[in-house]
DNA sequence: CATCTTTGGACTAATTCAGTCCAAAGATAG
DNA sequence: CTATCTTTGGACTGAATTAGTCCAAAGATG
């Protein structure tokens, strides 16, 4: 595993780099150790509250986690089927700047 | 409604555009008329065959439509809670990009 | 061999969601 | 004003998805 492409890559780097085996940091996490397990192999999907708690316990960004994650999801509901994902992500950041202007202007 | 921004406005303009109540549409593309109501509201996800029917019934282009639709889904995936929307769409794309390449080299 | 870790299958309970039915509210025209 | 058609949304059901648990087998380590 070198290229760190999905969520669980990432948690799973994390670990590992503190020689930690999946049973120390589900409980540090109060999760079951095959929960973590799954996280890891992307077959579970973390809640808002776990993906805090990997920032805490492992110190690092909970925003670069929280973009890890929701990439992930993101990109697995995009690229089901054909692939229109550039497409799709342009559409998408325009409508988020539209929100964006829509918001300011009801305050 | 004059700016279109989900799918459902999308669709629901395609029907005023052409002065056709819910009812028939919905009975065109054999489904309940309130269905159809809710979809256009947003209330309910069409499913990628519904897609179809739409783009066939209406004449217009599915992969436009199946565009419109998937970008509401990740637009609305994104946008809960804080707004990383900007960073989460450049990594979904590297995440996405990376995968062609690896698709292709799997050949 | 003995122990600890990892993996994944099977299951349950909870949640989500599509789709239906119906009734009330809104619009339109006779 | 009434009658009719359209739109809206609440309530519900059944199906599907999903989180989370438990356990046992496979793998690694020493």
């Amino acid at each position: 595993m070198e290229l760190e492409i999905t969520f669980g890559d990432t948690v799973k780097k994390l670990r590992e780099e503190r020689n930690l085996p999946l049973r120390e940091v589900a409980e540090a996490l109060c999760i079951d150790t095959s929960m973590l397990g799954k996280i890891e192999k992307n077959n579970r999907k973390p809640t808002k509250e776990l993906i805090e708690k990997f920032a805490d316990f492992f110190n690092v960004s909970a925003k670069e986690l929280k973009i890890a994650f929701l990439s992930d999801l993101v990109v697995y509901q995009v690229m089901e089927e054909e692939d229109f994902s550039n497409e799709v992500f342009k559409v998408a950041e325009e409508k988020v700047a539209y929100l964006k202007t829509k918001k300011t202007l009801d305050k």
